[in-house]
RNA sequence: GGCGAGGUAGCCAAACGGCUGGGCAAGUGAUUGCAAAUCACUCUUAUGUCGGUUCGAAUCCGAUCCUCGCCUCCA
């Protein structure tokens, strides 16, 4: 029985689908003014995670998983003026990067995609709609507003309180709006704006109508799941509640999942602040899998502290789960009910817990080395249990050798060099030239190169 | 100030009323020409502090000290 912690009611919720033979999620992906940092990798991991996880229980055809793109706003556009280019030429070019990026973290693309720019239409009828019912209005300067003090249940999601919201001085007081807390759902165009034609004139959407708008379009008004980082709960997602059920008159997304941050020394990651690390920068290093592994060791709820010393341990990690594998054929799992399968159900069940998954995996690794040379059906036996469960959250899906040798790329001394070397300290080592045999490990280890004299046969893979 | 999350052995991190999670690091043994890898064992059952509830608490309650987040664009 899956359960979900949902942030609108603070608990773990059994998981009842609107529609078992169609489970729904919307997440707040990306806006595209530039690379995608750590903190966007973990979004996308763990809502890659849960995906594959509502696939494996439901069924894949059975699940509609929706990621948009915000592909216009007033980052995007203050960037594309920065580089005297076409907003779209920008938006275009860093969602091709994103998406390089996320098939190198191994991340299943979502069924749709949305972007903004591509639901006008739908965002324009939305907010007449709001404007007809009295939820919204328009203003002197030509923007439109939200009236929040219409909606009754504004702040359920996020916990606080119109008053408090009212009594922290910190909301920007702007004298277009009837109340400083109403926020803008289509913003007039300023000169050489990129603008789009509405009932109010030439303008653009504001953010959080442009995913009210796009779930609506794509999933229906009520699913099933909302998520997002943590930020996002509010405003963005309080105001995507008061805009979709005052539209529509029905109640919203039925849970709503919020994924913790990542830090660097303890403070959140991010653009504003400065400090952060780029997918791109960290996957010329590491191998993406290793990020992956790394986002995948704590809950997704908690905050994950970022540094080079945690990627080295999970490196580490990854390294002995490869290696098991390595040298082991893969054969179809007979049972699908084993006890590391029921192990790894029961995590899962529990809230997404891959902390939880990944003892399982330690633990087949132990028996297939433990059959590795004394039984060779027991030892693929057990890593092909290794392979398929470690599927189910995306991990270890490359071939070992190619995980365990640094990756494809020649870096410093080729895999040819390597081979002759190795038989050259073999032909030594027949002759029991130990000198010599040491010598050229020697060698090899000060390329990072690693050998390993197992069952025969020398392996080598890269630090 | 309002609201929220958390403090678990050397590091990371699960568990959330009873039954040593796990990884990394370290040590011992087996194995090896020596290593590496692997296996077995060890690293004395660790839970911010002070009280309380309970037969029993890391887990519940209260107090207290720290850390972090949201309240402004942010995943």
């Amino acid at each position: 029985m899956l359960q979900i912690h949902n942030t609108l009611t603070r608990q773990k919720e059994e998981f009842k689908p609107l529609d078992p033979n169609n489970i729904r999620m919307y997440v707040c992906g990306m806006t595209v003014y530039d690379m995608c940092h750590i903190g966007h990798a973990r979004v996308l991991v763990v809502f890659d995670v849960i995906y594959r996880y509502l696939c494996e229980v439901y069924g894949k055809e059975r699940v509609t998983y929706v990621r948009n793109i915000t592909d216009i706003d007033d980052k995007i556009i203050a960037r594309a003026n920065e580089n005297k280019e076409d907003f779209n030429t920008l938006t275009g070019r860093f969602i091709d990067e994103m998406h390089h990026d996320s098939e190198a973290l191994g991340i299943l693309a979502p069924n749709q995609e949305p972007r903004a720019t591509l639901y006008m239409d739908q965002i324009i009828t939305m907010v007449q709609t709001l404007v007809e019912k009295g939820f919204a209005y328009a203003a002197a300067n030509g923007d439109v507003y939200y009236a929040v003090s219409k909606f009754k249940n504004y702040g359920l999601l996020s916990g606080k309180h119109i008053e408090d919201l009212r009594a922290g001085e910190r909301v920007a007081v702007d004298d277009a709006k009837n109340d400083p807390l109403d926020f803008v759902l289509w913003k007039a165009a300023k000169p050489e704006e990129p603008s789009w034609d509405s009932p109010w004139g030439k303008g653009r959407p504001g953010w959080h109508i442009e995913c009210s708008a796009m779930s609506t379009e794509c999933l229906g008004h009520n699913f099933d799941i909302h998520g997002g980082g943590m930020d996002l709960q509010f405003p963005h997602h309080e105001n995507e509640i008061a805009q979709s059920e005052a539209a529509t008159g029905e109640k919203f997304a039925n849970i709503w999942m919020h994924n913790g941050f990542v830090r660097i020394d303890d403070e959140k990651m991010s653009k504003s602040l400065g400090n952060f690390f780029t997918i791109r920068e960290v996957t010329e290093i590491y191998d993406p899998e290793i990020l992956r592994y790394f986002i995948l060791t704590s809950h997704y709820r908690s905050p994950l502290n970022y540094s080079d010393k945690q990627l080295d341990i999970a490196k580490a990690a990854l390294t002995t789960l490869y290696t098991a594998l390595r040298g082991v054929d893969v054969v179809p799992v007979d049972s699908t009910d084993t006890e590391y399968h029921q192990r790894v159900r029961t995590a899962m069940d529990d809230d997404f817990n891959t902390a939880e998954v990944l003892p399982v995996l330690f633990d087949l690794a132990k028996e297939v080395n433990r059959y590795k040379e004394k039984d060779n059906d027991k030892a693929k036996h057990y890593a092909s249990l290794l392979r398929e469960l470690s599927g189910l959250i995306g991990l270890l899906n490359q071939d070992p050798e190619v995980f365990l040798r640094g990756g494809q790329q020649e870096q410093g001394i080729t895999a040819d060099d390597i081979d002759n070397l190795i038989e050259q300290r073999n032909q030594a080592r027949t002759a029991k030239d130990w000198a010599e045999s040491d010598r050229i490990r020697d060698v090899l280890k000060e390329q990072g190169i690693v050998l390993e004299d197992a069952g025969g046969e020398t392996t080598w893979r890269r630090e």
